[in-house]
DNA sequence: ATAAATGTGGAGGGTACCTCCGCTTATCAA
DNA sequence: TTGATAAGCGGAGGTACCCTCCACATTTAT
């Protein structure tokens, strides 16, 4: 027991590997906001500069890359709600994170598989994120339901996959403006039913 | 002036022409409804037993074939609204039709990209398919403003584009079922602004 | 039967995916 | 400092798909 608990030998991660880590998430950040998330990753490792091998090393699947990405953004969005929750009364609340989210879509232009991942459910690779933003979404319903002013007979999250799915559909500021009247009718539907 | 008006000689269309482009919208059918609307057009073409270049004569684009796969499929759905509409109070005739398109759109399983060129626009391609969809939401949601049970202050088309965009997240039978929530709730919201 | 129009099919050039493994380099112990 | 060695690198290469192009085959009309 020369280490602290389990393992024998612990190295420092070689620095040239983290950097590489970093640079491959930088370049495919700028080369997927150009191309949507189809863009080649061979293109990506190119305009890097590493080998394709140190990208599928890193990461094992074009998911796995783009969930990376955002996985900042995402837990960013996922601390909103809670903020939200905390300055607003429950219903514009959720209103307005909805809004949000929907914007976070929309910039995340062409990043429609994104969202099929993080909302759409199996991948594994996403569970951590998709966790986040499944949390958010049943806070703010749930304080919703909680004062009496709504009623949803359904999982919130499906509403995320309309207006996420709206979005890979007809993206861009179009969609952003439709998807806010979208919000409105939910909400006043939601607060409809006695 | 030898024929009718314009042309000075129409052959008829070679048989085997026309053979092969049936062949391979039956083919295709049931490989996009096994594999999904990315399945391979060499593969479609190896199955239908023709070359790939009488594939790519016939149908330009992938997009080209799957829209002439559905024409009548959604001509048929542009036809429901019509009669939904005689048969059925203005709001009720725009639920069921709503629920219909989405189970047209969940039954093509994977057919998500189609619904992108359906009701997403750019496409010059569908224009004819886009159009029929649209007249037929477009009429449903006009009776039903006219009798003033609801108010509706966006483009309708949008709310397809939630429930088809949904559907291309998470398909198959479960947001068939939250789909008819989200109609629900939807109608009710477009009731309640007064 | 024959000519002309029409359609056929697959080779080929291009791109992208992903794996595999010999080589390079950073870390650490001596 | 200097190896030893684990860790990481990168690109060649096999596979699959896209789409174009054109020599050849088949159909239609005379």
């Amino acid at each position: 027991m020369a280490e602290k608990s389990d393992e024998p030998t612990v190295r420092k991660p070689r620095a040239d590997a983290e950097r590489n880590r970093l640079l491959l998430m930088e370049t495919a950040k700028t080369v997927f906001a150009d191309k949507g998330s189809s863009a080649s990753l061979e293109e990506i490792a190119r305009i890097a500069g590493v080998g394709i091998g140190t990208l599928y090393r890193n990461f094992p699947t074009r998911d796995a890359l783009v969930s990376a990405i955002y996985r900042n953004e995402t837990a960013q969005l996922a601390a909103a709600a809670k903020s939200l929750a905390e300055t607003h009364p429950p219903v514009e609340a959720l209103r307005l994170w909805l809004v949000q989210f929907v914007d976070y879509v929309v910039t995340k232009h062409g990043m429609s598989e994104v969202l099929n991942s993080l909302v759409g459910g199996t991948s594994e690779l996403y569970a951590d994120s998709a966790d986040l933003i499944i949390g958010a979404v049943n806070l703010l319903v749930d304080h919703a339901v909680a004062t009496g002013e709504i009623r949803l007979a359904m999982d919130p999250l499906d509403i995320l996959r309309a207006l996420a799915g709206g979005a890979s559909i007809s993206c861009g500021p179009a969609w952003r403006e439709a998807a806010r009247q979208l919000i409105d009718i939910l909400i006043a539907g939601m607060r409809a039913s006695r």
